[in-house]
DNA sequence: TGTAATGTTTACCAGTCGGTCAAATTATCC
DNA sequence: GGATAATTTGACCGACTGGTAAACATTACA
């Protein structure tokens, strides 16, 4: 007999490193494109090019994999934001989150799907994380930057409503790809939009759009 | 017999036209919480309040009931798009612009939900619309936007990522309406989140976050 | 009021879903 | 090399999936 699912065992073998690895891998594929319920097993078996049931000897259930999965992404997801220095200077530490957040978008596109298509649909897995991590991270942060607008070094706005535009302008560039490629049409869809985005962004967020006259030139 | 399905009688009966409206409403519930792939008939037909084959009757496939949903739905959503007039004030009709787009992501958060979801499981229902009304109009929209930089009436920036920030903040707040609302937590989540989010959205997409020592007092 | 067209339901189907089981295979360690 | 534990597989299960067939009920209209 056997079954010491790897919860069990006390120490982890080599096989089920390699194992526990692959099939996260293929999870991120499938459940970053079609979200839990629209995702299958045997999807994911496929892509980790191994059976069902072995697939299920490591992971009990659909659910433990994707559990598995989000605990995994989501300690990287919010480095960014925990990168975010109180002591720092205030624009290039804003600066500094946006293009690291866009870098993100760029590099892992698929674990911001796999946290959009979530979020989406309700985030019945993850309200835990939202409600406790999550908020109590982005609270820290947004007691930083209201110190900064009430020092005068930042203009005095909702450090929240910050945050969250921060977050939807660069996820944006992953989670809703086709769209972007698709209104860019051919020639700049290519790796170069990332470029346009940054220093769209940046532009955006340091001085706006409205032209003034009176900005010292630099 | 029977069968003349919708499509083939010429003229549509009182009954058909109720019982689409309301399978469409039951459609939208379900297809912008799951997804395409994660939403069953059996779902619809129980919001809806009727039978599956009597759904069925109306619309043949689960496929062309969410062809019909987008349909409907993507003339509307794009309304405040089509509104941008080139003829206006630069910096009130970015404004208008963007409020208008609040207010549908406050007043329509499911329709929101049913394009994001479309469009992040890779739009494989909307790639022709995407790449040809929605590019179209785009297109037109920036074209106005490059006029108004060039003529200095506004700062000179990327026209189409300009469209994409404020498609991308204005649509957060209904995409991932959950997460919002967690990290605000109870006291900030209620329905002034919206007036909060359009006061610095206005003040993000007008001033940006620096501060301008020269700016003349308003 | 009758009847033909429209609308609704029950029963059903084949394929897929998440998951189990026991047997077979492979790795590990003395 | 052999015992033991870890891994893998094929066969299978009941529930659910999208969709159908045909009988039944209702409506519209002459």
């Amino acid at each position: 007999m056997a079954i010491p699912r790897a919860a069990k065992t006390q120490r982890r073998t080599r096989i089920q490193e390699e194992k526990e690895e692959q099939i996260l891998e293929a999870a991120l594929d499938v459940f970053s494109v079609s979200g839990f319920r629209g995702s299958t097993i045997d999807q994911i078996a496929e892509v980790a090019g191994m059976s069902k049931p072995n697939l299920l000897y490591y992971f009990r259930t659909k659910e433990a994999m994707h559990r598995a999965l989000i605990d995994r992404v989501l300690f990287t997801w919010l480095e960014p934001l925990r990168a975010f220095n109180a002591q720092g200077n205030p624009e290039s530490e804003i600066r500094g989150y946006i293009r690291r957040k866009l870098e993100m978008a760029r590099d892992f596109p698929r674990e911001s799907r796999l946290f959009a298509n979530e979020v989406l649909q309700g985030a019945p897995h993850i309200e835990d994380e939202l409600k406790g991590p999550l908020k109590e991270l982005v609270d820290e942060k947004a007691a930083v930057i209201r110190a900064w607008a009430k020092a005068g070094k930042i203009v005095k706005c909702d450090p929240y409503h910050l945050i969250f535009s921060i977050w939807s302008t660069t996820q944006h560039y992953a989670d809703f790809d086709v769209q972007v490629r698709a209104v860019l049409g051919q020639g700049q869809s290519g790796e170069g939009r990332f470029e346009d985005a940054a220093r769209f962004l940046e532009q955006l967020f340091v001085d706006g759009l409205s032209v003034r006259p009176n900005q010292p030139a630099s």
